[in-house]
RNA sequence: GGGGGCGUGGUGAAGCCAGGAGUUCACGCCAGCCUGUCAAGCUGGAGGUCGCGGGUUCGAAUCCCGUCGUCCCCGCCA
């Protein structure tokens, strides 16, 4: 051990300071005894030292009230203006040390609201350590704060019950993680921010680099290359609490820079690769909102829940299935269907239940579907009648309508949202309109499950083939790959909570010689594959196990867990969709020595604009 | 890159559609009263360039155009 020791803080006594015992007044002086909480299981007529802020206060004239608030909690304290003197200056969230004696509250004072409502601190002494300006907003969650206003002030937002306990919530489920995953024998192994950049995946975050100027380091979007070298070096099983960043625009769940928990392990296959991130993602689970989920999670391949829930990250709190019409309306004489099938595409339908649409909610339901690529969008009513009201109704023979009902199993009033169109437009578009339409009866529940073989291609905009993962993802066959690229199959599996991605993971190559066909089939030259990974490549040369893994996002999974709808509430100093920190001015322009220092001149735009803003 | 919501004393909102004096509500702030409150209560007070710029109008927080900020979504995120 250093020389630095750090007091004790657990449960919230602070290791006695000797020198407190032989009276010295000054440095040694012990600024509390007690947390806040800890008074209520305290004995009465204990003699308490308190540390922490006037969280409200009630002054009756005569007696002065005010609530203490630590990181553990309130506590209530009273005190007599006369004998406790600055107790009338006192104002919201000074921060104060209050001496006195704990004493059960008088009978019909008790506040059962409050864990320590049975008590209350006689104050005899009161010292302010700092006082504290007018608010920008209060403490306390029940007022409304813009996100802006918090994050400008992110330690007094801190203050609040909210992210406290968010804050709480992400250490926790770190702690449980590192310690389950620890006691698996993992090896936690740090790997470097600063390394080369590579084109394809999103954008990289660029950091100039002095020594080497014209160069730079990229930040990594994941430590991919880094474990799997891990692997090779006989690590067996590692696991990293991994800032990654990406450069892309930003959403509710996606920032510049987030965190993954990232693992591998050698000798490893797909249900390897899950049985131990299910051991992590219970841990965390068990740690955030004590109980324990199922396990093992459902696992899915991709090809079903596309054609079950239309997406790649179902969710399956709710029905609302995806059921294919097509041979109901084989030789049907509604051309927008006939047409569609004519042409090797499918009908599928969705049974969105007793939403009482008016005709204006369905023009909307139809705008999202076209924009998400249907040509259009055909829904009917369940009439009390059994009848069908629909723009279509009239082209849909007796037997069609009636099979309609029976293959999306409608009651009376429910109404039915039937594509037609290629399969995998048709099932996306549904899947984006049960998504927006269905709700789970239980928000609280968690529906963890896999999602496996996903394709090694996913067609491009332009109607290309592109990879959809990383290319050391293991394909299920070379052959196929090469011969069927648009149906191949890859070892890579995602992990889906409530309709959100956590993360994924794949078996990966391990001999150089399938990654160097795979990189041709994806289209990297064997020269640009040498120029680029010949390392990587090389590294693949000297034994390398079989290898899988996994990486998921800890911001995704503490805001679920705790209920939060946006990552930020679970960062403690996210930035904004524009990418700025608005406490800190991050991102600011430097000086030009700086600049110079890095062989790096601003185009004259950007120059131009930099000055117009300082005007 | 595109679509949408929001921007009003320190804070949060209403006012905007349908133009007529910076109007209102709650919290905070300042002063006073009050001995059992706990989002204390009561009385009084201070505090705003209605994000910014332009336009329409006799007159703009309100209508129009632009711009900045922020949030949500599409694209993007191997």
């Amino acid at each position: 051990m250093g020389r630095w020791r750090r007091p004790r803080q657990a449960h919230g006594r602070r290791q006695r300071d000797r020198r407190t015992h032989r009276g010295d007044r000054d440095m040694a002086t012990q600024l509390r005894t007690h947390r806040a909480a800890e008074t209520a299981g305290t004995e009465h007529g204990t003699v308490v030292t308190l540390g922490g802020w006037v969280a409200r206060t009630r002054d009756m004239g005569g007696v002065v009230f005010f609530d203490l608030r630590d990181a553990s909690g309130k506590v209530q304290v009273v005190a007599d203006p006369d004998s406790v003197p600055g107790l009338e200056e006192l104002r919201m969230e000074y921060c104060v040390r209050v001496v006195g004696e704990l004493r059960p509250r008088p009978e019909g004072t008790q506040n059962h609201d409050l864990e320590t409502g049975l008590v209350e601190v006689h104050a005899t002494e009161l010292e302010v350590l700092s006082t504290s300006e007018t608010l920008p907003f209060m403490i306390d969650d029940r007022f409304d704060v813009d996100e802006l206003t918090r994050l400008q002030y992110r330690y007094l937002d801190f203050r609040r019950d909210g992210m406290a306990s968010n804050l709480r919530a992400r250490s926790h489920a770190t702690a449980a993680i590192r310690a389950a995953l620890v006691a698996q024998e993992f090896l936690e192994v740090e790997t470097p921010t600063l390394i080369a950049s590579t084109p394809e995946g999103a954008r990289d975050m660029l950091v100039p680099s002095r020594l080497r100027q014209g160069s730079f380091y990229a930040l990594p979007q994941s430590p991919q290359i880094f474990k799997q070298l891990l692997m090779v070096g006989g690590i067996d099983r590692y696991f990293q609490f991994a800032r990654c960043y990406r450069d892309e625009d930003f959403r509710s769940d996606r920032q510049l820079e987030f965190t993954q928990l990232d693992l591998e392990g050698a000798f490893w296959g797909e249900e390897d690769v899950r049985a131990t991130v299910e051991v992590a993602i219970v841990a965390a689970t068990q740690a955030v909102r004590d109980v324990t989920p199922a396990t093992p999670f459902p696992v899915f391949t991709w090809q079903e829940v596309m054609d079950r829930y239309g997406i790649d990250k179902p969710d399956i709190r709710f029905g609302m299935e995806l059921k294919n019409l097509s041979t109901v309306f084989d030789g049907t004489a509604f051309r927008g269907f006939g047409a569609a099938l004519e042409g090797g595409g499918v009908v599928y339908g969705i049974n969105g239940g007793a939403l009482g649409l008016s005709r204006k909610g369905f023009d909307e339901l139809t705008e999202t579907a076209k924009s998400h690529g249907a040509a259009g969008l055909v829904w009917a009513v369940v009439e009390d009648d059994g009848s069908l009201r629909s723009p279509v109704a009239k082209f849909l023979s007796d037997e069609e309508q009636a099979a309609l009902k029976s293959g999306l199993d409608a009651s009376v009033g429910d109404t039915l949202l039937v594509v037609a169109g290629p399969w995998r437009t048709t099932v996306e578009v549904l899947g984006h309109l049960r998504a927006q339409l269905g709700t789970p009866a239980d928000p609280d529940e968690l529906a963890y499950l896999w999602v496996v073989d996903f394709p090694v291609f996913e067609e491009t905009a332009d109607g290309g083939l592109a990879p959809a993962h990383h290319p050391f993802t293991q394909p299920h066959s070379l052959e196929d790959m090469k011969e069927r690229p648009a149906v191949a199959l890859s070892h890579a599996y995602d992990l889906v909570l409530n309709g959100t991605e956590l993360g994924s993971g794949s078996v990966r190559i391990h001999d150089s010689e399938t990654q160097s066909e795979v990189f041709d089939v994806l289209g990297i030259a064997p020269e640009e594959a040498e120029r680029r990974f010949g390392w990587f490549l090389q590294a693949l040369r000297f034994g390398t196990p079989p290898h899988a893994g996994f990486a998921f996002g800890m911001d995704r999974l503490v805001a679920i867990l705790v209920g939060a709808t946006s990552i930020r509430d679970v960062i403690p100093f996210p930035k904004t969709q524009r990418g700025v920190d608005p406490l800190t001015g991050s991102p600011n322009p430097v000086e030009p020595d700086q600049l110079d220092e890095l062989g790096l001149d601003l185009s004259a735009a950007t120059k131009a604009a930099l000055s117009a803003d300082d005007a």
